[in-house]
RNA sequence: UGGGGCGUCGCCAAGCGGUAAGGCACCGGACUUUGGAUCCGGCAUUCGUAGGUUCGAAUCCUACCGCCCCAGCCA
């Protein structure tokens, strides 16, 4: 794209691309360049997924361009597993950087040059202070800070001493590079930042080149000023870090000068979006990995069935600001439903069977019909489906006893199996121990299809699967994994996590054309929600993960009945 | 008690001096071979609070209140 989309532009509305609009109309910019940064030392959330689209849909829509870097200045952190992750990540989300990959790490010679001028320069000196001492100097957030003993080495002794640092001589935290700014300064990253530290770690991509690593806040803003970033956007805990990396800028020969706006980070209920909690939770097991369906990773996401046009159409609703925010769980769904109910083929599945026998079908018969495979598609075809005389129907469809409002099947009652025939429940079989386990039922021969000739209503219909060839597999449901709103509000937030955040049914039972389903496809089991094969299935030994449910305005009256909870 | 931000419907979020968009959720109702989808309708006399400026304020000013971030050689 070279030219703007005026549709594109006018679509999403936020305070960043208003920003850019009157840059744009200003001639402050010409081509605009954004970013997305991480770090890689961890998987990729929904969160990131919000700045992702930020800053790949402003390239797009803009007619600019969007570079993947990785901020990769701390190696004792950073695995080539995570970056190799990460790309994967964003392609699937549907975003292409291009020839713009990038590495923080590839700047490191510049990184380091730079660092010698600032020493040249006066604005920078070797400290032999320990860590602890520098955060004793440093003051508090009320007290301005003292200047360390070593602020007044002369330029070449930091010289001398900082090459000596690159070239090895020092242990690890023996020394630091640190701006000479203001120990004053009430904000305390102004305070003489570290710039560069003595790290004895071999990198991901440099190896052992090094052994002093750039500081983040070092390496950062002059990396966007390397690629021409004309739009630094990041989230707002880094607002106060701003003034440091324009002083930077400032007192570098950097050759463009990026701009930093920021706004607020991603926050769910229910869910926990932070590297270090969703790092613990793989590796105390809390979770089966990564890419547990119950993860807010995008491939815990992907893994669920959720498709990447759901996340973005998510990110596109939510907005960009700078108010802290708290998003319900509803939002999203509400966009896997919308795109999976344009895109998933209808099938027919049981989960929890009760068997139905029709007393007055031929036994030892089958016949197929036909059922539309997506009444949203109307170039979504039909499939053939078996029917016999013995059927499974959803144990939860039938009500001995019917409450108010239930008008599923019941003793006596006439109700509809989708695209087959009316059947009426004249008798119920149960076991010694009271519990429903057949129902024995008539069909009306005339309603095939589930169309009946004398025009007769029927309140509900039943999806069903035919005995004889019905499909047995696993079906998993997933709840939050989490009880609170916020976990760890005030207290641990394992203390929040969900004991049932997964339920395994085993013995469903689905038609027979889910076997042959492949991978990565979205199907929706009627009156139920949609579904996908989970990659723990095997040859004849489906498993299926279910994405979301479908709006059940029956349980919400259930609910309303059943007060408590 | 320092510095930086933010406070508009249950949840997101527009609004930028001219008299409160939209989405999610919720509540009706229509339609329906998914209690799904779709469609129609309802849902902030009020914008953290209190003053002030103005013909007119969510938008400007003042004071207060509340919430978030910053004291890693993490990012």
């Amino acid at each position: 794209m070279s030219v703007a989309d005026p549709a594109a532009i006018a679509e999403p509305r936020d305070f960043i691309r208003d920003i850019i609009r009157a840059d744009l109309e200003a001639g402050r910019v010409g081509t605009v360049v954004t970013r997305f940064p991480p770090e890689p030392n961890g998987y990729l959330h929904i969160g990131h997924a919000k700045s992702i689209c930020l800053n790949f849909g402003i390239a797009e829509g803009f007619g600019g361009r969007c570079h993947l870097r990785f901020d990769d200045t701390n190696p004792v952190k950073e695995e080539q597993e995570y970056i190799d992750a990460i790309e994967a990540d964003v392609r699937w989300l549907g975003f292409d950087w291009g020839p713009h990959l990038y590495f923080a790490s590839d700047y490191f010679e510049q990184l380091y040059d730079w660092a010698e001028h600032l020493i040249r320069h006066g604005l920078a000196y070797v400290d032999d202070l320990s860590a602890a001492e520098i955060r004793d100097y440093r003051g508090t957030l009320t007290e301005p800070g003292r200047d360390s003993p070593w602020r007044t080495r002369s330029v070449a002794e930091n010289l001398q001493l900082f090459r000596q640092m690159r070239a090895g001589a020092f242990e690890n935290g023996a020394k630091v590079l640190r701006a000479k700014i203001d120990m004053g300064s009430g904000n305390i990253n102004l305070r003489d930042p570290v710039l560069y530290r003595i790290l004895h770690a071999s990198h991901p991509r440099t190896g052992d080149a090094w052994c002093i690593y750039p500081t983040y806040d070092f390496a950062h803003g002059q990396s966007d000023a390397i690629e021409g970033i004309t739009h630094s956007i990041c989230t707002l805990e880094f607002e106060a870090h701003r003034p440091l990396y324009d002083w930077l800028i400032e007192n570098l020969p950097v050759s463009s000068r990026p701009r930093q706006y920021e706004f607020a980070r991603l926050n769910m209920e229910y869910t926990v979006l932070s590297k270090r909690r969703l790092i613990q939770m793989v590796e105390q097991g809390h979770v089966r990995g990564w890419d547990d369906p119950r993860m807010p990773t995008l491939q815990g996401l992907r893994r669920r069935g959720v498709p990447p046009d759901a996340i973005r159409e998510f990110a596109r609703r939510i907005g960009v600001a700078k108010s802290d925010n708290l998003v319900e769980v509803a939002m999203l769904d509400s966009c896997v439903r919308e795109v999976l109910n344009r895109r998933a083929e209808r099938r027919m599945a049981v989960l929890d069977p009760i068997k139905v026998v029709l007393e007055n079908y031929p036994a030892g018969e089958m016949e197929m019909l036909s059922a539309i495979n997506n009444p949203e598609d109307p170039d979504g075809g039909t499939r053939e489906v078996p029917f016999g005389r013995e059927l499974y129907i959803e144990r939860e469809d039938f009500m001995e006893e019917p409450a108010k409002k239930f008008f599923r099947l019941a003793p006596g009652r006439e109700v509809r199996l989708r695209y087959a025939y009316f059947i009426t429940c004249r008798d119920v079989i149960k076991d010694a121990a009271g519990e429903v386990v057949e129902l024995r039922c008539t069909y009306d021969p005339a309603t095939r299809g589930g169309d009946p000739p004398d025009g007769r209503k029927v309140k509900a219909t039943l999806h069903w699967v035919a005995a004889a060839s019905a499909v047995p597999a696993e079906v998993r449901l997933y709840e939050q994994l989490f009880n609170a709103r916020e976990p760890g509000a005030g207290h641990d937030y394992l203390d929040d996590l969900n004991p049932s955040s997964v339920t395994v049914l085993t013995g469903c039972q689905l038609e027979p054309s889910l076997a042959a389903l492949p991978a990565d496809t979205a199907v929706q089991f009627e009156r139920q929600g949609y579904f996908c094969l989970d990659p723990d299935s095997r040859p004849g030994a489906p498993v299926f993960n279910r994405t979301v449910g479908l709006r059940d305005s029956w349980a919400k009256i259930q609910a309303r009945a059943t007060p408590g909870r």
